[in-house]
DNA sequence: CAAATTACTTTGACAAACACAGTAATTTGT
DNA sequence: ACAAATTACTGTGTTTGTCAAAGTAATTTG
């Protein structure tokens, strides 16, 4: 992993949400699917996802349920509910919003009017 | 405040950095420099803002020393080093790079090749 | 002369992320 | 047939950054 976990922080949530809103899926695959979209530049940790997973789920966000897998480990899939989607939505509107913000405070200039 | 703490965190001493790269300042007023930065949609706690003059001293991206007021309350002084300089560039380099993985984790498409 | 502002510090709490370890099944290579 | 690798989920304990709250102390404003 190339990329400091720091920045990631507070995106952690809207990462597994957005994956859940183009269908259900389980931790492993999550996992990959994560890895897959930073382009190897990122990967979350397992004990991490999973405290995501539970901490959502007490929220009401997402919803488990066990697959009835024939063959293969068991698999727990999660789902994202209507608050999940929601929630999602608002989070990459901040981030829009946020992007900027952030660009100014680690690059802008402080200008003199900034001390009064 | 309007912005979540979580997407600010990761880049508090980016931050600091930044505004005493442009001259040597205080707490009150780097904490003033924030809010201005930020259009008043973020400002960073004291104890937070100190907690981190603190970490930067101790790495040794920043130096510190009492200003000689005259009048007013004492002031200490905040010096960004060679070393904090060097940081702040590699920072921003690496924020230039991370906000495209980002945007890419929340709002990119899990393609079918991630599950492989 | 009280209240507000400037300015810095400490303490204690919390939540997210992590490393590490563990459980258990299944698949692959030889 | 058996060991090793992979798939898949869980729990424990620690670290770190941030914060709220409170405190100290001076100066300025009404």
């Amino acid at each position: 992993m190339d990329i400091s976990k720091d920045l990631i922080r507070g995106h952690t949530d809207t990462i597994i949400l957005n994956i859940l809103s183009q269908g259900d899926s389980y931790g492993y695959q999550v996992s990959k699917s994560i890895r897959s979209l930073s382009d190897n530049q990122y990967s979350l940790n397992e004990a991490t996802l999973y405290t995501a997973f539970r901490r959502l789920e007490k929220i009401g966000e997402i919803e488990s349920y066990w697959g009835d897998e024939t063959q293969g480990a068991r698999r727990k899939y999660y789902k994202i509910t209507s608050s999940g989607r929601q929630h999602l939505e608002a989070a990459l509107n901040e981030w829009q919003f946020a992007k900027n913000i952030i660009s100014h405070l680690i690059s802008g200039e402080v200008t003199e009017g900034d001390n009064l």
